[in-house]
DNA sequence: AGTAGCATGTAAAAAGTTACATGATTAT
DNA sequence: ATAATCATGTAACTTTTTACATGCTACT
């Protein structure tokens, strides 16, 4: 995870849409990036800084009336040269850490109820959003031909769709081979 | 990803089964859990001496002729009560950073062809991993009735194995909705 | 009255990666 | 000859998380 700071191509890749404030990405990316590739506002500040000090970004302060003021970040040309030569670049290797599949692994210590419960609160946290992520796919799909642009959200939703739905298999089939019947319904949230 | 360290129990774990040392560790982790948890010598050493500081497991050196000096540790009592009070709580949700989604994601200004490279070296370096799983899957299957302990194992393996189905599939799809037809055959590595 | 949202940040700590160092043996 | 394996470790660095700080407005 050393090496390139991806949180640098991210403010780059939502400015170069257009211009918006640190807070503004926050957003963006909690409803649209944050399933692949999360960035908390720690991180998201501190880079903002170092970008414009760079002369990737440049910000204007804006007067909010009776709210706080804002940092409208716009990218630059030398902003957009980077962005593009980082996505010209290989996509390096995924990076996953699944606890889950830790306390599984060492599960024999623990019992078999224990990794029966494990399971049951993984497919919870996903059964939800598996359904939510095909209900994007669908809409996605039926919006395309009109505007291409989407192509890319679709992409990545996409993703999520199919690997949500491979969690939730696996769940199943895992707790049939701990000898329990999935229990039908009532299992979201 | 701060808080507590699973560093911690995956030496715990490991050593729960056995006495082994740093070296024989990585080995371990490297065929059974660097897929869904790796762990470098980096982070593993100096866990290992701040372990055996904390009295949760103790190492004892060992001359190995013509070899240099290994150092085998072995869980303490404490040791085993600080892994089963963790095995005991609820996993934390799933830790996951997807380059090519990222990069996907801001493709419209990299063009179609890179969007399509992308996920051809994707599916490249899962073709033969999913496979993999397959055969893992299908061996700890037929040997489980025998040897019941290897369940723990075949969960994993089962997860692994669905999950980089999905990845196969998703990125056969993608390249089709991007006007590419996927090539057939001689697509390993 | 209390919570959520707006909006920006800082500082400390933890976690993780990378590069380096040593040096013998064994296989290609 | 060269590379890989065995075996341990350190140091510097980067990345990420968490907790704190401020303060106003709008909703319940």
């Amino acid at each position: 995870m050393a090496g390139d700071n991806r949180t640098v191509y991210i403010i780059l890749g939502l400015l170069s849409h257009e211009p918006m404030s640190g807070y503004d990405m926050k957003k963006r990316i909690n409803v649209s990036i944050s399933r692949f590739w999360d960035v908390g506002f720690g991180q998201l500040y501190p880079t903002l800084k170092r970008l414009e000090a760079n002369g990737m970004i440049v910000g204007a302060g804006e007067h909010n009336s009776g709210r706080p003021d804002r940092r409208v970040y716009s990218i630059t040309g030398r902003g957009r040269l980077v962005l593009r030569r980082w996505l010209a670049e290989p996509a390096s290797k995924e990076y996953v850490r699944y606890e889950i599949l830790l306390k599984l692994f060492f599960g024999s210590l623990a019992g078999q109820e224990a990794s029966i419960a494990t399971i049951e609160a993984f497919r919870a946290r996903y059964a939800g959003a598996a359904d939510l992520m095909q209900v994007y796919v669908d809409d996605l799909r039926r919006v395309l031909p009109d505007s291409p642009d989407h192509l890319c959200y679709l992409l990545t939703v996409m993703f999520g769709q199919r690997v949500y739905k491979a969690y939730l298999d696996w769940a199943a089939e895992a707790l049939e081979l701990l000898g329990t019947r999935p229990s039908r319904g009532g299992d979201l949230q």
